[in-house]
DNA sequence: GTAAATATAAACAAAACGTTAACAAATGCG
DNA sequence: CGCATTTGTTAACGTTTTGTTTATATTTAC
């Protein structure tokens, strides 16, 4: 489900935008103000933000500004009382992805972050982002919190395979058969190794766990919030 | 330069819109209706497109519908008198991007489409910068710091593919297939010596690497300054 | 408690890569 | 056309990286 946030701080019209988003089938979380986005955005992978221009403390443009410089991926749509041309040249400036003036039509709101959605996850298909935690599998490079994380060729795949299926559990049979060379004679323990490197590797990472499941095989396991 | 078709019956408007682009720096062509703009299609790569819904014979759903079926990729911006959100709902629904409501404000079109253009990553022109190193692909020329480097042909279209995409992975095969005759048996590992050429050509160059993915292929990475 | 399964480290084996140089093919030119 | 020059290909060998096995410690299930 896409996981949307929502900073506006008149908390009736946040409200009203989260529940009907909430009820549209995207999960939004409310913000009232940029402080409180910072903190929610560090907790969450968001996969949009729909923010206000004027705010007290930071304003919109601020936000948008950091936000772009930390993300230069994540669609932002702003929604505001200001029509003038020159706020929406800021905001475009910025990397604000859309704009809607204020009094917002719920239904409009809901089809362009849609296109929104759509366009943006044609360019980020083949990544894998669990908390700090990224794979790309086109770069074939892995990062924790940004910091990238070595990985052959054989660790990154079968890592990638098990996180794109989390708490399912794969045999040592199963996944020979897919990492191995068909004719390949290895014994089925290899892949205990591959565990305990895979683990040394994402020692660092709090996000999920390679679990064993005694007498079968392993799963990767996405870790929730305490 | 971006090229951006404009669909648009209303010779005045389309006139109107499409100078306008002229002169911010596009290369606008105007079709006047949907048949007209296959053709133009056929011809020319566009990066965006510009259609208005309300049109003879073929309207802009139906065109908007067919161009999506043959390019998922291409923005497409619909620019219509309707303001009811059922003709909005529909676009949305084919697949198009974004939606202005006549009459348009030229200036928010403008950034509207610089919006979708920075979000569809196009390639924004034939040359790549990168630092100190510099290449050309109208001139078929690179330059380090204003002195040219020699690269053949190949070499210079291998090294442009990669830039053009960082960080991404090439494997022997994709560069082999791109970059020679199709039933060419040369062997793989020719891809190497030209990964050996250009590190060797670019070995003066700090500001990026060509990194050896193990198994894999190879890419290019840009270097960041601390 | 015991046997089977798993974890881990380290030694060893295999595969992939980097580089060079010799040779072949294509290109340019008088 | 024939010669010189450039560009491309292959093969060989040394180096690096990755993969596998083995031995021993630890954990799990019953």
């Amino acid at each position: 489900m896409f996981k949307i946030l929502v900073v506006e701080d008149d908390r009736e019209l946040n409200k009203t935008v989260c529940s009907f988003l909430n009820r549209s089938g995207y999960e939004a979380t409310g913000c009232l103000n940029a402080m409180d986005a910072y903190d929610k955005l560090n907790e969450i992978a968001f996969d949009l933000i729909v923010s206000d221009i004027m705010m007290p403390q930071i304003d919109g443009f601020a936000f948008a500004k950091t936000v772009r410089s930390l993300n230069e991926n994540i669609p932002i749509l702003f929604m505001t009382a200001k029509d003038d041309i020159t706020s929406k040249e800021r905001g475009f400036r910025i990397g604000v992805d859309d704009y809607m003036v204020k009094p917002i039509d719920l239904d409009e709101l809901f089809l362009r972050i849609g296109a929104l959605l759509r366009r943006a996850k044609i360019a980020t298909s083949r990544r894998i982002e669990i908390g700090k935690f990224v794979m790309d599998a086109d770069e074939f490079t892995a990062y924790l919190d940004g910091k990238e994380i070595a990985f052959t060729s054989r660790e990154f795949n079968i890592l990638y395979k098990m996180l794109s299926y989390p708490k399912k559990t794969f045999t040592r049979f199963q996944l020979m058969d897919e990492f191995w060379d068909a004719d390949s004679d290895t014994a089925p323990r290899a892949v205990d190794v591959y565990m305990t490197k895979l683990r040394a590797k994402c020692s660092a990472c709090d996000d999920f766990e390679i679990v064993t499941v005694h007498g079968l095989g392993y799963k990767a396991v996405i870790k929730h919030e305490k």
